[in-house]
DNA sequence: TGATATCTATCTAGTAGTAGGTAGTCAAGT
DNA sequence: ACTTGACTACCTACTACTAGATAGATATCA
């Protein structure tokens, strides 16, 4: 049975509001955890390292984010945002349309891509996952969901309108986009290799473009 | 201009000659870091979680491998054996060879699938690469390398005997495949679905067979 | 307006616990 | 007797985290 919409929706994370933005300090030290965590993992990064980044003592970074699970949801939740956050509006009459929101999707991977030393926060995470506090598994696991949810609709519904082909359910076509992105991701890193990435990415349009 | 050989060649990964087999408390020592590595990464496990697990000292770990670095290297360098050791002797004229010698390559990837928790020891060690060891790098990225190189040659000859049927280079499916496997692993510790691993599977098969 | 109080962001100085690693001892097996 | 594999006991460095103080900004109120 196929679901109609006419637009893909903006997946919800149970975004808690946040009344209070965050001063300079704090998205600071959240940038400089997430580029660090993105390049070593989140058990290799220490308050101590972060302060000397940052230029602060670490019981300054405790007065803004009291325990690392605290930094480390913040950075999760930021990062989703920012993924989910590319959204283009569809429209089943201009499959043209659905190639945008592909390519909006891919932003992210881009710009992973183009950063030496880095691959994609999520995937450290997922590689770590059984050393982290409940919280990031928790956040980690619902990353993946939505991001396979948005992306098996993203494909169903370009496939109808003609913007996409390829064989096989969309779910499974969604399975192995999210996954072949987060593994290329990890290898450019281990390789320092971006021909790998952009080897790739190539090879996955050629994947679902007629 | 595609280089032809009757043969899939074991690759070498600069094996250093082990003189002395280890011993059973060592290799107690070796698996137990490798599945906890697998599960929560490398800079999570202590030598404090291992002796507790076998039942002995840190400071008896430390005569077996007197650095973690130690450890790790073996545990790398096993890891490698296993995962190219499957050679199954190829022909060009009997192209299901080409598909056994795929299938053997997959097996250790099957028996990740199948073990609850744990994820490809060399996609979390690249996932932490920055905050290892240069020798650990250095294997991660070598790995990377040698699995590329053997899957090419695989993909490349066995197309040409009739076994696979892709489009585009040989090289860049090898990359795919890789890259799959890897964030696929990674996917299912962190959602804990097995139902994902057999997903892309099962598209990776559809997507080199004819 | 001036005094008082509260808030913000940082500091110094510490805590207990754990990390990886070392020195030296000792018993059992060959 | 020598090797093997384990031990006890320890060390230094680092971990996340806390207590308490302080300087400066901002708000409240007589």
């Amino acid at each position: 049975m196929i679901r109609r919409s006419t637009n893909i929706v903006r997946p919800e994370h149970n975004e808690i509001p946040v009344t209070k933005p965050m001063g300079k300090t704090a998205q600071a030290i959240a940038d400089s955890f997430a580029t660090m965590v993105m390049e070593r993992g989140y058990n290799a990064v220490s308050y101590a390292d972060l302060a000397e980044k940052i230029g602060i003592r670490t019981a300054s970074i405790h007065y803004h984010f009291p325990k690392k699970s605290d930094l480390g949801g913040i950075v999760l939740q930021q990062y989703a945002d920012m993924a989910f956050s590319a959204v283009v509006k569809t429209d089943p009459d201009h499959p043209q349309s659905y190639r945008e929101a592909f390519a909006a999707m891919m932003e992210p991977v881009r710009m992973i891509t183009n950063t030496q030393g880095v691959s994609c926060l999520i995937g450290v995470l997922g590689a770590e996952h059984a050393s982290l506090p409940d919280a990031l598994q928790n956040g980690v696991r619902q990353f993946f969901e939505t991001q396979e949810q948005f992306l098996t609709q993203l494909l169903e519904e370009g496939r109808e309108a003609g913007a996409f082909e390829f064989s096989g359910s969309s779910r499974a076509m969604a399975k192995v986009i999210a996954s072949v992105l987060q593994g290329a991701i990890i290898i450019k890193k281990a390789r320092d290799d971006i021909g790998h990435m952009e080897s790739v990415l190539q090879s996955l349009n050629a994947m679902i473009m007629p």
